[in-house]
DNA sequence: AACATTCACAGACCGTCAGTCGGTTTGTCA
DNA sequence: TGACAAACCGACTGACGGTCTGTGAATGTT
């Protein structure tokens, strides 16, 4: 519906999800008031409740965007691996540069799950990063080489291992050395782990 | 000195932190007021504020705790280890024991980071398990298990897997199930990672 | 055209909470 | 016993998240 009303709110709301995006990114989630959003953008506390029941809505409002946009990257860095262990590696690697991003890292990796509890932090990333991964690794057990009983598991631990590597990286004095350093540690993982 | 005063300062103390200890478990950092604490505890406004300078301060002293009683139950476990495989294993093994405790994991693996900041949070288990996990990875190093360029990351990714896997067993809905795949998971990790 | 309805928006207001501050009590020591 | 310090008390403050009573413009109805 071309409705002027609806475009107007979609207009706020969408304002309001980009503003709290940058202000959570660059604050963190507790040091960003509702008032520092509502003077940054401009918009009234109403307008604000009418679109979001509360501050974690709009944190939830906030990383569906950030999901959505690390989803893409990470379809893009996999859609043209030929085997398991090619899709792991171009899904981590492309992990640890997205979260070199202030935005996806203080957003995604520290403020998650502390806002929204682990479980369903999890759940996020089950429809994202973690069924990716799940999925390279379903590959490699139908290929031999994990067994079929430790996906579930696995497929945590290497989402773990990357959002770890990634903070390494983000906080490391020298980022280029750190970079290097965990692409090779990363690899080197996959090998072992996929047994190469 | 058996000073009355000190004395009585320091059960007070001690009083609030564990209190404190308890309601953060209970309730998750943010969501435990100081009202409550002080509530629960029976100790004034005043007091509390005399000897812990914030909030953030009193779930530093609340950390403190756990994380003496983590280093205590790690070192136990790996104390007769023979070789670094099975010191890497008793660790990770007691690791996710640990962690089916509440307080351990809404405390020093939900709140902590977002608390502390994951630098300080680093730090801290620079002093603990992250310590043992680094001996323990030099050990294997030295035994030419692993490259020793690798030692750091691998420490670092051990510990994210270990915390990982923890929680994944302690939300599971089937927990002693969780548990055996989990703990066999982990074995069937470590010994591809350090090429059994 | 006149009226009713819906929806985005406005901002005064409220309860809660972390933190402050002046003052009091309790114990120590010269 | 009087000076001093450390522990303790609780009224108060300011900021913040969230609520509530509207208002006005666009849309639907007769």
């Amino acid at each position: 519906m071309a409705n002027k009303n609806v475009e107007r709110g979609q207009a706020t709301r969408a304002h309001l999800v980009e503003v709290a995006t940058r202000l959570f990114a660059e604050r963190g989630y507790d040091a960003t008031s509702i008032e520092a959003v509502l003077a940054e953008s401009g918009v009234s506390r109403g307008s604000l409740y009418h679109h979001f029941p509360g501050k974690d809505a709009l944190f939830w409002g906030v990383i569906e965007g950030v999901a959505g946009r690390v989803g893409q990257v990470l379809y893009a860095a996999t859609r043209d691996a030929q085997d398991p262990v090619a899709a792991l590696r171009a899904e981590c690697l492309a992990w640890v540069g997205l979260a070199s991003d202030p935005v996806i890292r203080q957003i995604a990796i520290i403020d998650a799950p502390a806002v929204l509890g682990w479980q369903r932090w999890r759940e996020l990333d089950e429809q994202g990063s973690l069924g990716f991964i799940r999925g390279a690794l379903q590959w490699a057990a139908e290929a031999g080489r994990v067994d079929q009983r430790h996906v579930g598991v696995f497929a945590h631990i290497v989402l773990a291992m990357t959002y770890e590597v990634a903070l390494m990286i983000a906080r490391a004095d020298d980022p280029a050395a750190a970079l290097a350093e965990g692409e090779s540690a990363v690899g080197e993982f996959l090998d072992r782990l996929l047994g190469s």
